[in-house]
RNA sequence: GUGGCCGUAGCUCAGUUCGGUUAGAGCGCCAGGUUGUGGCCCUGGAGGUCGGGGGUUCAAGUCCCCUCGGUCACCCCA
């Protein structure tokens, strides 16, 4: 490999076409989904000051060792954000929008770590918040949109699963019974997860280990401390699931990586990918996170999904193609390039894609480019045609072969080609 | 951050064991066979600081050291 003077950077790919096309249609598909349960798109800068992302939560880390955070010119603390949600909701504090506030993004989100399979220094995500509703129900509307979008897309082997955090109060409780059962059984613990049970005991639920899960086998739940109403509530958003018909599992051990979380939880986790990244959406209530952004008390709900993620999965069930990314016409003009330069545009008048080749090629080499190019059809103009006023449209796909028409007609003759034969439907 | 594996043409890879003349293949690309027509076939061509630096040696793609990068795993997450 002749040595290249610069490459991505650690943890970063560029996305080509046809790749690109895949991008395109994913993105479409949410963003006319999360149209369609009434969010607006809401774009917010990818850096933010240090201080918004450590309102997340201290324990996590996220937030502690993978924040990619540096020092700009004026001496300000900046990173660039880890996920999407604290981004939506410092504008929502900045702009205070009328509530109920429904906001749908894409974005970029970048994690110093070192980078493995499903996992990257800069990756994307799409996702969706909801601030100012604490209605059982949108926490429903929520998961019904991000399993639509899974739907969608023709994924099928994938599990939704939640559980309820309650609210600050259950937490809080919930934490020193958890600490102090872990206390006890510290010396089982997989060596690694130890120190979690001061930090962040709840997170020692959700370890991979062995050891720690068998000795957590029988820890408290956090059902076993949940307040009537926090019960009520998370009994209500499972009520509404079961009537829109979407599939699930309470699993008790769900903390997920945010600390920021109360009452309802839910990740989407593909069946179909290895443990390491089978996380392809993940969301849940934050009911305090507004207010720790310097925002009046206002519940919120959101989600995050992981494109790149999601891909991954989509090609473990050989599910969403990437589209054809061939161009309906190819100009061919061994005559200097004037024909194909008009003809081309007043295709592309007409809403068809068309292309063409450069630097007068000969006619062997701008026909094996109209192969490449995936065109239908290539309009041919040589020598003869120039002079008689006349274009030759060749069928690249089918049977049709070429036929000679004259310019005035050569539009009409193209669309009318190109047009889906009606079917003869039989009733 | 820690560890395993891997860096040779645009791509996929031989060649490294036991150093030895101008470093190969397939695919792709370009041109010609085909003075007007793609796909198949044939012929030819372009394209390599063998990731980078240092060392050993008469001689290094091949051995040693360092370094950069990729990949996978751990931690954690999308």
């Amino acid at each position: 490999m002749s040595t290249p003077a610069f490459s991505a950077p650690i943890g970063t790919r560029d996305v080509l076409a046809p790749e690109s096309a895949r991008w395109i249609a994913l993105l479409a598909t949410f963003g006319e989904i999360a149209q369609r349960y009434g969010y607006g798109m809401i774009h917010t800068p990818m850096f933010e000051d240090l201080g918004v992302f450590q309102r997340m939560g201290a324990a996590t880390d996220v937030v502690t060792k993978e924040m990619y955070d540096f020092e700009d010119k004026g001496g300000r603390r900046i990173a660039l954000r880890p996920e999407g949600t604290a981004s939506v909701v410092r504008a929502f504090v900045e702009h205070r929008p009328l509530v109920p506030w429904k906001a749908w993004y894409v974005t970029p989100a970048f994690r110093y770590e070192k980078p493995q399979k499903g996992r990257y220094r800069q990756h994307h995500q799409v996702g969706v918040e909801v601030l100012g509703v604490d209605d059982p129900d949108v926490d429903v509307e929520v998961i019904a949109l991000a399993e639509r979008y899974l739907r969608t897309l023709g994924a099928s082997r994938y599990l939704l699963i939640i559980n309820s955090m309650g609210d600050a109060e259950d937490r809080a409780n919930y934490m020193e019974i958890l600490r102090a059962y872990l206390a006890d059984v510290r010396d089982q613990l997989a060596e690694e997860d130890r120190e979690k049970v001061e930090r962040n005991p709840m997170r020692v639920l959700d370890s991979k280990r062995r050891e720690t899960m068998q000795a957590t086998a029988d820890a408290p739940r956090i059902s076993d401390v949940l307040s009537a109403e926090s019960v009520d509530r998370f009994e209500r958003v499972q009520a509404g699931l079961r009537a829109l018909d979407i599939e699930f599992a309470i699993d008790q051990r769900l903390v997920r990586g945010l600390d920021y979380y109360t009452h309802t939880l839910f990740e989407f986790q593909s069946t179909a990918l290895d443990a390491a990244q089978s996380t392809i959406i993940g969301g849940g209530r934050y009911n305090g996170l507004v207010e720790a952004l310097g925002g009046p008390e206002t519940p919120g709900i959101g989600f995050g999904s992981g494109i790149e993620r999601v891909l991954l999965h989509l090609d473990a069930e050989e599910a969403f193609p990437t589209p054809d990314t061939g161009v309906d016409v190819f100009v061919i003009d061994t005559t200097g390039g004037h024909h194909a330069r008009d003809i081309a545009e007043a295709l592309r008048d007409r809403g068809l894609s068309a292309d063409r080749a450069w630097d007068g090629r000969s006619m062997r080499a701008q026909m094996k480019a109209a192969d490449r190019s995936g065109a239908e059809l290539a309009v041919i103009v040589g020598a003869d045609e120039a002079k008689a006023g006349h274009a030759i449209v060749r069928d690249l796909r089918g049977d049709r072969g070429q036929r000679s028409v004259a310019r005035p007609d050569l539009v009409d003759e193209v669309v009318a080609l190109l047009a889906p034969d009606p079917q003869v439907e039989t009733p």
